[in-house]
DNA sequence: TTATATGCAAAACATTTGCACTTGA
DNA sequence: TCAAGTGCAAATGTTTTGCATATAA
């Protein structure tokens, strides 16, 4: 198997590559939209079934901790991961089909820096999501 | 006791006011925080005992569902409650303290209008939250 | 009177963890 | 070799729900 995007970062961070967090970077490296833990786990589980939700939990805390993963808790329960390979972005949720769109917006970015400062602050995050639905149906 | 600006909205609406809903109402008349359930049950317990847990959480769910509250989901695990009766605004915590700051800015406003409008959709909701630390520390 | 609300305890749900066993380097 | 990772099942923390009882209108 062709070494992935998502493996070639772990190896740079020096994690160690178990059979089982090959099988996720692999999910993870292949999944374009932005899946949650029951997903990945059944998305792996049928490559490798030997590997668990436990274990999928386990190494999404430890991609995100190392910056391979970004974790975004959407307002619908449960938390959902995206690949951090693109810039920074923001979300446009669909209501009606939970799908996701990305965009970026450097205006946004500078207002809200603008704004934190004003208020005597330096922004360590920030999360901006729309939640909307399709014109014109 | 003075019917506060809570029960008001809740009678507008011909919300059915039970003895818990009423001392609900006054508790969160009078925070001026954005207190989760388990604080709410807390205080309005201290005012009247026969208050219960689940009782807190369907009163909020009621008073989200009629506009009366906002539900808010910060990073923090659990949801947390804010009367309506300001003009929309954003947050920004201060993930030091918990401390929640509200603003508002037109002009981020209308940006999110007009990027929700070029990808084809119109804007339902929104969340803009912006978590950051006091400066010259 | 009676539809609705409530308290209680149990359930639900996503996520985490203790422990004995396995594995990567 | 052995520190680190894993599966499993049990625990966690927040929120929801079924049911018998109580209450507002």
């Amino acid at each position: 198997m062709v070494v992935n995007r998502i493996e070639q970062k772990c190896i740079q961070k020096g994690l160690r590559m178990t059979e089982q967090r090959k099988v996720i970077a692999q999910v993870l490296s292949s999944s374009h939209d932005h899946p949650d833990a029951e997903k990945l786990y059944r998305r792996s589980n049928a490559i490798n079934n030997s590997i668990s939700l436990a274990t999928i939990y386990r190494t999404l805390k430890l991609f995100s901790n190392n910056g391979i993963l970004e974790k975004h808790e959407f307002k619908d329960g449960k938390s959902r991961y995206e690949t951090v390979y693109k810039d920074h972005h923001d979300h446009l949720i669909d209501i009606e089909t939970g799908k996701v769109i990305e965009f970026q917006d450097e205006e946004i970015e500078k207002l809200q820096e603008k704004i934190a400062n004003k208020l005597g602050y330096n922004i360590i995050n920030h999360r901006l999501e729309i939640y909307a639905v399709k014109k014109n149906k």
